[in-house]
DNA sequence: ATCTTCATTGCAAACGATTGCGCTCTTAGA
DNA sequence: TCTAAGAGCGCAATCGTTTGCAATGAAGAT
């Protein structure tokens, strides 16, 4: 037997299926009677309404877009499931589409989307083109971009404050007693890297601590190998620092890795913090002090973000900065006195 | 200006949207000049199909669901990634929807998924009622089950072979001299669960080593707390164990907790190993000895059996086996002599 | 009794694409 | 020259739902 449709029950009730459909979208002008019939047997057989079929007509889904760069990093894991939490509460399903490291990837995904009727997208940490974006953007189609702040100001753009985290772990190790502290970092073409760097110049400054451009090395990826290699060179020059701040978690698990084979211990001959807190870090034979995000709270506001341009409120531009939070652990040691 | 649709492009180059649709879709009554110069135009103006109407029309969106349990345990993370990959190179995208606890999840995750007309469903790593399956079978609605044995034979199922990893695991620590082995399992109702104390007792048997029940300990979920509890209770007994067997990786973390906190070291006091290989296993300060799936493996059996079913092919009942493969790290300890 | 008024319902068009059927026009065969 | 075949194209219906407008009928006002 298929699943009914609107005819079904018309034929099933008596009624067009003009009645029908007023009856199940409660609209006002219909009688209680044939309102209550029609409802109870929508709801006797099962009916469902066809969403593809009410999308034609009412131009509109239910469906949203995610673009994300690599579900299997727990970083991006958690802000989808935070998404896809609060998009389902909302009413929404989500086409999720990974990009990985294809070029065209997001230009790719983003035509099969609107091909697929998505209401709207959310592109998060991933590589694009603005062009791409600005195109959307003219049309005025609902875009938001999560965790990564684009040269111009287009379309809604909700980044976290990677600046105060930084500023956050590099004042924490000097108020401990660190006294050189090193800087893995990531590639220097993404803006959330450069941030990063300039955040850990300017606490050092603030702090009246002398920049030692030696101590600072830049990876060309935010990853494992980065980490590893770096820190290698870091051991090998003549003043070595007594703390590290890597530019992510990934980055600090090598660095650590360098340090367990010199045979050094952590964090008392070097301390070692990451960022972003990926899940890994928790675990008690880690145990990585890093900064987190408010995951949920980001998904929220991406999600309220979108829906609110997908009902045709209008913030076109918009920053939204997402304050960071210092998880201390054991790696970046404790009060030296 | 908006997306142009068939009768724009009708219009544009004076044929019928009947004759454009012809001419894109190479339909055969059709003239070279007119299907050339259809062509060309769509591509000048970036011409997409409505997928929406088309799905109408031809009952068929291109769209497939995923219900997953948790996005963020990094070994569903894996399988989706797969999936996402296998379901885009066949030219569909993927609604995903991750159930976590919620009884009621996988039901209405399936509704929602067929209101938004997906053409199938895979279904992974999830408590299901039965009865909801049958529903969908009977109906001849495509669905792929991953990773989880249901009692009665109903439909698709693709399952590794958990026996066999385990009496992998079992064989090599006894190979390499340890005797007492302990096993802390899953819970006693997901056939998952049970098929992995089986094969502990079924390796032990083999290979004459009498079994000890105060050895085998019963948890109420994959998780770290039930390795954590179970293994302080393991260690308590009058004869303690010289290796542990864990139902996954999570338990094996918490088992690992507990001996590293009572002084002993792994894996020369006692061994651990682990089952699922999630990607924390691997870190450098972790090297759980672990069973691990082939996903990709995995993932492409998912979706092909899936478009077979969607192709009109009918393997209504049917069941895969993937052999696991060994992971042999440092928690399972070398072979002693 | 007649005319309004209003509540209730149905008709039909629309969304964008596909496709069976039939129309026209060319071309070839007799 | 006439017919038949067939290539090329358009008409119109269809998928399931929503909604403006018109139609119906009943109730109330005069």
């Amino acid at each position: 037997m298929k699943r009914p449709t609107l005819k079904d029950l018309a034929e099933m009730t008596g009624f067009s299926a003009a009645t029908v459909s007023r009856a199940l979208n409660d609209h006002p002008r219909i009688s209680r009677k044939a309102k209550n019939r029609i409802i109870e047997t929508a709801r006797k057989v099962g009916y469902q309404p066809n969403l593809i079929a009410r999308g034609l007509r009412e131009k509109k889904s239910y469906l949203i877009g995610l673009i994300i760069y690599d579900l299997q990093n727990s970083f991006h894991a958690a802000v989808t499931r935070s998404i896809l939490e609060e998009a389902q509460y909302e009413g929404y399903q989500v086409i999720i589409r990974s990009t990985m490291d294809h070029a065209s990837g997001v230009i790719e995904a983003i035509e099969d989307m609107r091909r697929a009727g998505v209401d709207g997208i959310i592109i998060t940490a991933t590589r694009l083109e603005e062009s791409s974006l600005e195109d959307l953007i003219k049309e005025q189609f609902p875009v938001v971009q999560l965790m990564r702040r684009l040269e111009k100001n287009t379309g809604v753009q909700i980044v976290p404050d990677g600046a105060y985290g930084i500023q956050m772990l590099v004042t924490h190790l000097l108020r401990i007693g660190h006294q050189k502290i090193a800087m893995i970092g990531g590639p220097d073409d993404l803006s959330t890297s450069r941030t990063r760097y300039e955040a850990y110049y300017q606490a050092l400054q603030e702090n009246n601590v002398p920049v030692d451009r030696n101590l600072v090395l830049k990876g060309c990826a935010f990853s494992y190998e980065t980490g590893y290699k770096f820190c290698k060179i870091l051991l090998r020059q003549v003043s070595k620092p007594d703390a590290i701040v890597c530019a992510d978690d990934l980055i600090a698990f090598g660095a650590m890795q360098v340090i367990d084979e010199a045979g050094l211990s952590i964090p008392e001959d070097i301390a070692v913090v990451g960022f972003d807190d990926c899940d890994m870090s928790a675990h008690p034979r880690i145990q990585l002090t890093s900064v987190k995000y408010d995951m949920k709270l980001l998904a929220q506001l991406a999600v309220k973000s979108l829906l609110e341009q997908i009902d045709g409120l209008i913030p076109v531009h918009k920053l939204i900065d997402i304050v960071p939070q210092l998880v201390v652990r054991k790696t970046c040691g404790y009060l030296k006195g």
